[in-house]
DNA sequence: CCCGGGCTAGGGTGTTCGCCCTATAGGCAG
DNA sequence: CTGCCTATAGGGCGAACACCCTAGCCCGGG
């Protein structure tokens, strides 16, 4: 059998040199790739097709969520390992839902990241014990609490506008960033806004960070 | 010349893995311990007497801010680097009246790191960019504890009106609200934009944010 | 096979922003 | 009294935004 081969996507270099020396000790493990905000993990993704992802949340120009998305729904063989400073219940069910295999706390994250991999690996998901609980406490919970305001009710494309301008890209900044014209750019933003019955930039920057698209 | 010793302390074993492989291929240094807390990190830096203390700020049972007091305090000769995610403008000025002398960005970390030791060593300072901004618009500013980033330095009124405006208001809004004409609120918002340096309304917001002066 | 949704792109129009400038009036400290 | 800060108000200008419209292209579902 091939070596294992795996992508790390955090936008922290610190962390990915930390995963690159927690990996690299294992036999028949092989970083494939290092990715700084999901965009580019997306791309690696597609480009390298590795087993393992590990994934950050919170990452500039393209979260780690729609990432995560992009990458479930392209490529099934690959399996995505959030790895996330946050607890949030909220949270899981979104990455669960976003196809993810498991979630794993920056916290008690050195130890488990080999266990959660090889889990993984054989076709299992891990998570950490705190989000174990939660999920054992409301199962399928998660289906009541939707509205036509939450993320989903935007398009990929929508969801990586809103991203971009929350932080704080013009429109020929957000067209630039995704080799669009800047009429597209804002066909995009305007749809979106109309869509969350939304009518300023203020409002575009608080509904981000209330759905933790970006950070305050 | 004797070993550059170095202690690390943050609480995430990916990081303290990630700065050792940092530092381990630098001839000269080693690292002496790592430090899961700031209680640890004083006990440590107490007992090792290192050269240099890497210190996140975000630590359990004793933040790095404290640590930093203690250490600088009671270590003359131990220079404290703080490493951590958070940019706020807040924290710069009080981890430098904590006596640390440099401060770095976990996310601009990975090069940086060995330069800013370097700094420290020669017994200058290391800043991440944006923080040298804050200390060039301010020279001085940090000695007498005041805080050029922080709402204090606004006027009443400005404070008043970045609120407005982060709450969605345009100029319009916010001159009828306070009974005051749109260039008045124009210039207001001009003024403590120039004071924060910052440019853009998601800008205003995200501070707002940040300095809980509203909600997301 | 057609329909709908999503992405793309452009035209056009009025409003707002970001930032430059000046200027007056009041208050408070040196 | 004399600065200095604050709040007030205005002129002007280029850029960006908010929102309206049309329209082609591709792709998947009924």
């Amino acid at each position: 059998m091939s070596d294992v081969r795996i992508l790390i996507a955090d936008d922290h270099e610190l962390i990915r040199k930390g995963l690159r020396t927690a990996l690299d000790g294992h036999e028949g493990w092989t970083v494939c790739g290092e990715a700084k905000n999901g965009r580019e993990a997306v791309q690696m993704a597609n480009a390298t097709r590795p087993d393992i992802v590990i994934m950050d949340l919170t990452m500039p120009e393209l979260n780690g969520l729609d990432a995560t998305r992009r990458i479930c729904r392209d490529l099934p063989n690959t399996h995505v390992l959030i790895l996330t400073m946050h607890d949030s219940e909220q949270l899981i069910h979104e990455v669960l839902s976003a196809g993810a295999k498991g979630y794993i706390l920056k916290s008690d994250a050195g130890s488990n990241i080999p266990t959660a991999i090889g889990r993984l690996l054989e076709g299992h998901t891990f998570f950490t014990s705190a989000a174990e609980e939660l999920l054992l406490k409301a199962p399928g919970a998660f289906r009541s609490g939707r509205d036509d305001m939450s993320p989903e009710s935007l398009t990929p494309r929508e969801r990586e506008i809103i991203q971009l301008i929350a932080e704080g890209n013009s429109n020929k900044e957000v067209a630039s960033a995704l080799g669009i014209s800047v009429k597209t750019a804002d066909t995009h933003r305007t749809n979106l806004m109309r869509k969350l019955a939304i009518h300023s930039v203020s409002e575009i920057v608080r509904y981000a960070i209330r759905n933790k698209m970006i950070q305050a």
